[in-house]
DNA sequence: CTTGGAAAGTCAACAAGGCTGACGTAGTTT
DNA sequence: AAACTACGTCAGCCTTGTTGACTTTCCAAG
């Protein structure tokens, strides 16, 4: 990790934005901190996020859902019993937008909601069988482009890929992703 | 948090999915393979996506644009002169969708429409010194998360990232960054 | 025991940004 | 001259996000 920014100074090729005092466009700079490398990652990314998620969309299209279903899928099947706040605070969007999608998956019998035991304000949440089938359904394609993906990059690749995933999002979701892995672990000893 | 309840219970293995000739969930394959892993990727992921695109959206809201506007932006950025047929490959939408974005940017004077030298029917985009401002604007933020990003993953671990994520996104797209690829390393040599 | 506030649910109205389908208009190709 | 291509546009629909204004239920502290 010893790359200093040692200043770089020297002049300014690129447009307006050299505002940033660890921005420069020099041989002394890795590549891969360079300001055009930068802005291709956000179309690998960009490209990547679209491939992965068009894998599932395909089947929801034939269904009445779409993507906002599949995220509550998701996370109620990582944490069954997860409570509807929590649930809020992970996908960060309204309690109405999440009402909305939630009523129908209740309504078609895929997820279960279960007032709490300590506190019976709460609702928490299960997947039924059914909605279990639909999220193997859905996760079947994702695992498989994974695997693929995994498979030609290797391991070392991997390794790569999740830690500069981990840097990259917001602090509270990685607690989150922390609190997951614990679990997963203590699962399989 | 107090919140026990942890009921559950998470049955013993994945419910429906063994159908994958190559979806074991066991000792002898790599850690990296394993089913509950590539779900976990799932969130790394997502949270890691909604991080990068919110930045720029917060500049987004404040002005009359949303994340087409800057999609379009990008793009054009990257590839003067790119026709509207091009971009309609690159972003995966319909015409009417693009239209409606580039209507409002070129009536603003952030993109300008040239009817192509060749073939008259191409229209060629370009941003506008005003519009290559707002580029540099939107992308500035995750420019900076990015960086922060790679020097507390390191180099390898950005090697490794780059390649995972071309391995996910879908041949043609990838080919297209490769295009890219080449016309930045002519740049510069 | 009353009361304040948190958790959940709901109604209504609205906007962004996707989509389809149908047309029109240049300009190019055959 | 006919066919096809690139682009623009009108109209209408859907999903999923947003505010704002409630109500109901329940816990906990005064």
């Amino acid at each position: 990790m010893g790359e200093s920014d040692r200043t770089a100074s020297r002049r300014a090729d690129a447009p307006g934005l050299v505002d940033d005092a660890t921005a420069p466009s020099l041989e002394s700079v890795p590549g891969y901190l360079r300001d055009e490398r930068l802005l291709l990652v956000a179309e690998l990314l960009f490209f990547a996020y679209r491939a992965f998620t068009g894998d599932p969309d395909r089947l929801l299209a034939t269904l009445t859902y779409g993507r906002a279903h599949h995220r509550a899928i998701h996370f109620i099947n990582r944490q069954p019993g997860m409570t509807v706040n929590r649930l809020l605070d992970i996908l960060g969007v309204t309690k109405q937008s999440l009402n909305r999608v939630l009523r129908q998956l209740i309504a078609d019998g895929l997820v279960e909601s279960r007032v709490g035991a300590q506190d019976r304000r709460e609702r928490h949440l299960y997947l039924t069988n059914e909605g279990q089938t639909l999220e193997a359904g859905l996760s079947d394609p994702q695992r498989h482009r994974l695997r693929a993906a995994y498979r030609a990059a290797g391991p070392e690749a991997v390794a790569g890929f999740h830690t500069v995933l981990e840097k990259l999002m917001d602090p509270a979701m990685r607690a989150h992703v922390k609190a997951e892995l614990e679990v997963e672990a203590e699962r399989k000893p």
